[in-house]
DNA sequence: CTAGGGTTAG
């Protein structure tokens, strides 16, 4: 009896030895090698299917991610399994990533007859989750009410973060709400559920609502709400949470300071950033991918790659550090850096990566290596809208618009068009100002639901202005619930662009009134709008508002100023904002030529063409349009001659019908009329309406009265829609004084619903504007101005000045015809200004169509006489008019 | 039981 139990006491402590020191070496293993080996001990002692062993080498196997040995050891005991092996197994599943393995096993546990316990359901919960298994997520819940475990704190903790993780928030809320016990965890999930779901609001209110619970924030808490600080740009909020993590110590972790870096970021704080990345104790790949993706977001994409450099030295980048680098490669339009990191992804085996791949796509497009996106495409295994997407987009930044439209037909049928689709669609309606094909994408808007989406919008509202459908447009403005900077943008563009700047000044008073800033575009959309009105005033203070707002470095911005002040009537300031800029494109030296052009300085225009080829800068299609029409505003024939030459042999640019117009514009004002006629019938274009009306327009300076007929008869067949070259032709019949064909035009255009506009100028005096039409006679001070112009008419006389009486286009008597080409609106101006202005004081007239040839005459006259410079802006250029002379040279 | 970093468009 003695012996027995001394023999058992030996044996039960030898046993606890084993035990002890088995437990021991389990716990401190730290790779599968010496796991396996204890294993192998713990079956040589028998000891595998004890509940002990068993359970504890499944969760190591686990913790060593090597799910593979836990269910092995699993299988070994699972005919007579309890709960807490069938635990540790569906625990092991979970931790590893295996959830429906997990749920599996839950199942057949269930089939076994074992009842779960309380630490099974948050493991089952959290499988549902990561499976956003819905159904039996809701069953699980369910058993949790059944078994009467819904006031367990684990399990609510868990139910409130699947409900979060599945979108239902409101679920989650109410979880949350009927819990009688919460902690920090409750929280957390709370918020992070918010936050994960974009919520920010929410997240930080609960936040907020947890520090006054007396909650004190942990790392969890804190990296929750930073991404809603950062999402939201409560830079103050954020500032508050990085002092309680200074001040709690939380720094150190590094999930925390990532998201502060994050967060910095997007403040567009990079020297905060910088220094928190700097200062980190500890750094993870999360780390260098959040700096590198963020220098991509702050378009510093140089600063991005080379970080990607640094990385590879202590870290291997995964598939988020490589989407990131190679969104800056196609930025930086860098392809063999482009194709160094591919070439990197495929020997690190991500080739199946949906984003990356997408990514792959969009930066071979814009590396110039269309082929290279198609083959990243053509392989894809699985394909999702945005691998869709940008492969359309290559094509549509490569013109090829029938290759695109034919993958979106696919893409339709298989239904996986999105609302970025039909962003895409619309642009290439507006690029191609297809108000047919516009619609057909309208109609499949609607069709698909997309009508609600304010990008989608702003591109509606877009195409149908670029497509001359100004009430279409403003039609989708205004059932529009939401407006955002773009939306004014587009609307005010369209307003300015259709000519309806009434609307357009409303349109920006509305902006401002609903606290929307301008940026750039917003200038951009508004500086023709000065332009037409002349208003150099108004520019200024824009062009104050450009450097207020720092806009002033932008070339786009810069040759819209250009522009606007060569429209304005100066020169001076198109040329010292030109002289300024640092960075010239092809645009920025087209406007400066365009400038000299309508000013008459074809000379200049010629040097600054040169000057632009010898700084490096490639002429294109717009720039040769405007040095031939420089040339041709100055008579220089032969540059105009030699430009066109040269832009075929010298830079390989087929001419478009433009390019024909101004040629035959070059020939016809310096009086070739054969040789333009000649260039006519030899061009391989059908020539159009502005072909023959800049004949025409010659043929009625010089008073060659055969061609016109001839050209007036061809214009006629055109049956163009615009009114001008019907008043062109209307003309020449009056001139040759064949009223009964002036007649029938007038009526042809009425028939056809076109109007003809109405003559007007305006002139600015003490920041007033004063407009005249033809034979106003109800202004202010019309009687001074009558008499003043009888004086001067009077003095022209003396001059030798004799009226040309075909500038008239009535049938009247000679008398009458004087009298009405005293009435014309620019006389009525210039005489205003003269009576208003001291003596001296240059005149700027502005008129919304072409002086005649009259009152170009007698503006000559009354800039020697008046003794004043007198600047006429028409609808195709300047005058400048001094001492009986007019910078035109009489080429106009 | 809870946390951080990635793609296409106007």
């Amino acid at each position: 009896m003695k012996t027995t139990t001394k023999f058992s006491t030996l044996h039960e402590a030898k046993n606890q030895l084993v035990y002890s020191s088995l437990s021991k070496a389990l716990s401190s293993a730290s790779n599968s090698k010496q796991l396996h080996k204890i294993h192998s001990l713990i079956i040589t002692l028998g000891l595998e299917k004890s509940i002990f062993f068993s359970g504890k080498l499944i969760s190591k196997y686990a913790q060593l991610k090597d799910p593979t040995s836990s269910l092995s050891v699993f299988h070994q005991v699972s005919p007579t399994s309890n709960v807490f092996q069938w635990n540790s197994i569906i625990r092991a599943l979970t931790h590893n990533g295996l959830f429906s393995k997990a749920l599996f096993f839950n199942s057949k546990m269930q089939k076994m007859d074992v009842l779960p316990d309380k630490y099974t359901f948050p493991l089952v919960a959290n499988s549902c989750a990561a499976l956003l298994d819905i159904e039996m997520g809701k069953v699980v819940h369910q058993n949790v009410l059944e078994m009467g475990l819904g006031s367990d704190l684990y399990i609510g903790n868990a139910l409130v973060d699947m409900y979060a993780r599945f979108g239902f928030l409101a679920e989650a809320l109410k979880v949350f709400d009927g819990m009688s016990e919460r902690d920090v965890v409750s929280w957390n999930s709370l918020i992070s559920g918010y936050s994960a779901n974009g919520y920010w609001e929410e997240a930080l209110e609960v936040y907020n609502m947890a520090r006054m619970a007396g909650i004190m924030p942990d790392s969890f808490t804190v990296s929750s709400v930073l991404p809603a600080c950062g999402g939201l740009m409560h830079v103050k909020e954020g500032e508050i949470v990085h002092c309680l993590v200074e001040k709690i110590g939380l720094h150190s972790d590094v999930v925390v300071s990532n998201g502060l870096l994050s967060m910095y970021f997007k403040f567009n704080r990079l020297v905060d950033a910088r220094r928190i990345f700097d200062e980190m104790m500890v750094r993870d790949s999360v780390s260098w991918n959040t700096l590198i993706c963020g220098y991509s977001q702050m378009e510093l994409f140089k600063e991005s790659t080379e970080c990607f450099m640094l990385m590879l030295n202590s870290f291997k980048p995964d598939l988020l550090t490589i989407t990131s680098v190679l969104r800056a490669c196609g930025h930086l339009r860098d392809l063999e850096f482009g194709k160094f990191v591919h070439d990197y992804m495929k020997k690190s085996g991500y080739q199946c990566d949906v984003t990356a791949d997408n990514i792959l796509i969009d930066m071979y497009a814009k590396c110039g290596d269309l082929l290279a996106s198609w083959e990243v495409f053509d392989r894809m295994i699985c394909k999702d809208s945005v691998s869709w997407n940008s492969m359309i987009n290559c094509y549509i930044q490569y013109g090829n618009y029938d290759e695109a439209l034919k993958l979106s037909k696919i893409m339709k049928v298989d239904l996986k068009v999105d609302s970025i689709t039909y962003v895409m669609l619309l642009s290439v309606s507006t690029q191609l100002a297809d108000k047919e094909l516009g619609k057909e994408f309208h109609c499949d808007v609607i069709k698909f639901g997309f009508d609600s989406d304010l990008i989608v919008n702003n591109s509606m509202a877009d195409m149908y202005a670029k497509c001359g459908q100004i009430n279409d447009s403003l039609k989708i403005f205004e059932n529009m619930k939401t407006h955002d900077r773009v939306t004014w943008n587009t609307i005010i563009t369209a307003c300015v662009q259709s000519g309806d700047f009434t609307l357009g000044l409303r349109m920006i008073n509305q902006m401002r009134t609903e606290g929307v800033m301008p940026d750039v575009a917003t200038v951009l959309g508004i500086l023709p709008m000065c332009s037409f009105f002349a208003a150099k005033r108004q520019g200024k203070e824009i062009h104050g508002c450009i450097f207020r707002f720092g806009f002033e470095s932008d070339i786009p911005i810069g040759n819209a100023l250009i522009e606007m002040y060569s429209k304005c009537g100066n020169l001076k300031n198109s040329w010292q904002v030109f002289d300024r800029m640092k960075v010239r494109d092809v645009v920025t030296w087209t406007a400066m030529i365009s400038a000299y052009g309508m000013y008459g300085e074809g000379k200049k225009a010629v040097g600054a063409f040169e000057d632009m080829k010898a700084t490096g800068v490639i002429p294109d299609h717009v720039a040769f349009v405007a040095i031939i029409y420089a040339c041709s505003h100055s008579g220089l024939v032969e540059e105009g001659l030699a430009c066109f030459d040269q832009m075929q042999k010298d830079y390989n640019l087929e001419p478009r019908i433009e390019h024909y117009a101004c040629v035959v514009d070059l020939l016809s004002r310096s009086g070739l009329l054969s040789k333009a006629e000649e260039f006519i019938y030899s061009m391989p274009l059908k020539p159009n309406a502005s072909i023959w009306g800049s004949l025409l327009s010659a043929c009625r300076s010089s008073g060659n009265i055969e061609v016109a007929e001839r050209v007036s008869e061809r214009i006629l067949e055109l049956k163009s829609n615009d009114t001008g070259y019907y008043v062109l032709v209307s003309n020449v019949y009056a001139i040759l004084g064949k009223w009964d064909q002036v007649r029938m035009i007038r009526k042809s255009i009425k028939a056809r619903g076109l109007k003809k506009d109405p003559a007007c100028s305006w002139i600015e005096i003490k920041r007033r504007l004063y407009v005249f039409g033809t034979g106003d006679k109800f202004f202010e001070q019309f009687e001074e101005v009558n008499k003043l112009l009888g004086i001067i008419s009077g003095l022209m006389a003396k001059e030798g000045y004799v009226a040309d009486l075909r500038c008239v286009l009535h049938d009247v008597e000679e008398d009458e015809k004087r009298d009405l080409l005293c009435g014309h609106s620019e006389r009525l101006a210039i005489a205003f200004g003269l009576l208003n202005t001291k003596p001296g004081t240059p005149l700027q007239i502005m008129k919304n169509l072409r002086v005649c040839g009259d009152c170009h005459t007698v503006t000559k006259y009354i800039s020697m006489i008046m003794q004043r410079e007198i600047l006429v802006r028409d609808a195709n250029r300047f005058h400048v008019f001094k001492d009986g002379t007019c910078s035109c040279g009489d080429h106009w």
